[in-house]
DNA sequence: ATATATTTATAAGATTAGTTTATTAATTTA
DNA sequence: TAAATTAATAAACTAATCTTATAAATATAT
């Protein structure tokens, strides 16, 4: 015995004795023998220099010191144990903060039902939705600011791992007075020179593509820009996710060829999920086949590299 | 390794690493080598059941949990660290509690000076002081009521430890109106058959050794009885600590042949004294010999088995 | 009073946990 | 591309911890 560190069992092996009025007893309840309990109380009486039970063969007693001391011991060994406990209660997802930086578009259309399902079998877990534009979910994702992200791939970074979970189709929107409303049919993109373009950002690199060349108007805030094609300004192309089905005011075509944009799930991939994250995606890859259906989606398109 | 434990070391151990961000640096500072870092973090870890540190070749960071994790392990090792250093400051007297129970003459004349020095000496020590007669002295030393007790042999017991600390001189004490103020010369015992005698309980088994026979007032509260005193209402016996010197009302003379009773530290011989006592009863005894000269009183008399 | 039973303390051997040295694999820096 | 730095792994060693067996002390019961 060089230089003995004390250690919690000590004070576990006092408070139990202690408690109990005997080494016996206490050896017993520790599932240990008499000697290593009169080692243990002996070990930490040398170390701290004070007598902490005062016993005759026959009787243990706490001495002055003991008394003032077993208040303080028991709350340490409560502490602990809650503590490692705590730990465990999120290691098996029973407690937990999940971040998630999602789309718009994909938090109020899909993810609703989605957390519903989530929160009835996790009920400790604690959520926190960054409504934001793909390309700031994706900076979250790389900053670390949250457990992972929902969107489609702004810029490919190596640093993250994108999981595909479904396919969003581009429609074409416009007022109902707008003379596309005429027909249902899917519109060429040939058709679509020398209109006005109201451009989201979300479909911004989609409208190159296809040679529209710059749109005129730019509006972040997809609100903003449904209330703009509310008053008939020009027409828009959106993720068929992002289109109010139920706006009066409002109608879509499809386009053709058919242009979709893959949702992706955004994690970093040299980091650990937490337990919570993982439970949440795991929920969300689960509902999201019976999510699709509902809302009409296709599952996701293989593009290869993207 | 079978039912691994999760101990402070732990703890202490992950505390360290997140600090520096380096399992190397970690082992610098906790005096161990690098592979025993990484295997306390990784059974704390698997106990669990979650990865608290992050960490590649090149870069260590806690996880989420583990970011979590830090405060609550930051505390648990402070607290443990402060608790052990407290029971160590009591060992050390530098902190404590004590319990006297004493006559109050002593309690009055002698140990004011005394509890001067011990205070300065041990400034972080706690006195409570019970004044109590000679009977309650014993039975609190008895219950464990207290640390220790001063004060006269009541019935010796042998739960109990004597320890003489001087001779307190029994006079006689009376009204300066009183016929025995006359003179100044020792009282022979003998002139006072017939005399009220005003007993304080103190002197009752001294009195009743000379045979006076039952004194007629009995004043277990030797304020009343001085009170009764300076109103002539009789004379008593008291040992010289518990006589008011400057009171001018009062005479007292020393009795022929002089009865002393001795004044005891007692203790329970089968209980270990605190620290913070055992200061306490060391600066009693060193402090001893110049009370008793600046008090006029006596070494104690050796009586052999009281 | 004496014997028995119960309790803590001690000693020695066995077991387990913890640490170190040496090495590997991975990654950053020059 | 080479050198340096970092954490992980393996194996040997050390020290702490526990158990078995026994002793010493003190109640309790006969």
């Amino acid at each position: 015995m060089k230089y003995l560190n004390i250690t919690l069992r000590h004070l576990r092996t006092f408070v139990i004795v202690a408690r109990y009025g005997s080494f016996n007893k206490a050896a017993d309840e520790l599932s240990r023998t008499q000697p290593a309990i009169t080692l243990a109380i002996k070990q930490l009486e040398e170390f701290v220099g004070l007598k902490l039970l005062e016993r005759t063969t026959r009787r243990v007693m706490p001495t002055a010191e003991g008394e003032n001391f077993m208040p303080v011991a028991e709350r340490l060994v409560r502490d602990f144990d809650a503590a490692i406990s705590d730990l465990k209660a999120t290691a098996e997802r029973r407690v937990g903060n999940i971040s998630i930086a999602i789309v718009p578009s994909v938090a109020n259309q899909l993810l609703p039902p989605i957390i519903k399902t989530f929160s009835t079998n996790f009920p400790g877990i604690n959520l926190l939705l960054n409504d934001d534009t793909a390309r700031a979910v994706q900076q979250k994702v790389e900053r670390n600011e949250v457990d992972f992200g929902i969107g489609s791939i702004w810029q490919p970074s190596s640093l993250l791992k994108y999981t595909p979970l479904f396919a969003d189709k581009l429609e074409l929107v416009f007022h109902r007075n707008h003379y596309l409303s005429e027909s249902d049919a899917p519109v060429p993109w040939d058709d679509l020179h020398g209109e006005t373009f109201l451009d989201s950002g979300i479909t911004k690199t989609m409208l190159a593509r296809q040679v529209l060349g710059q749109s005129k108007f730019d509006f972040p805030n997809i609100t903003t820009l449904l209330a703009m094609l509310r008053s008939n300004l020009g027409i828009s192309v959106l993720p068929s996710l992002a289109i109010p089905k139920t706006d009066g005011e409002l109608r879509s075509r499809t386009l053709e060829p058919s242009e979709t944009r893959n949702i992706h799930l955004i994690t970093r991939n040299d980091w650990t999920l937490s337990p919570a994250a993982e439970a949440m995606i795991e929920t969300i890859i689960n509902e999201m086949p019976s999510q699709i259906e509902a809302l009409g989606l296709s599952p996701p398109h293989n593009l290869g590299p993207e």
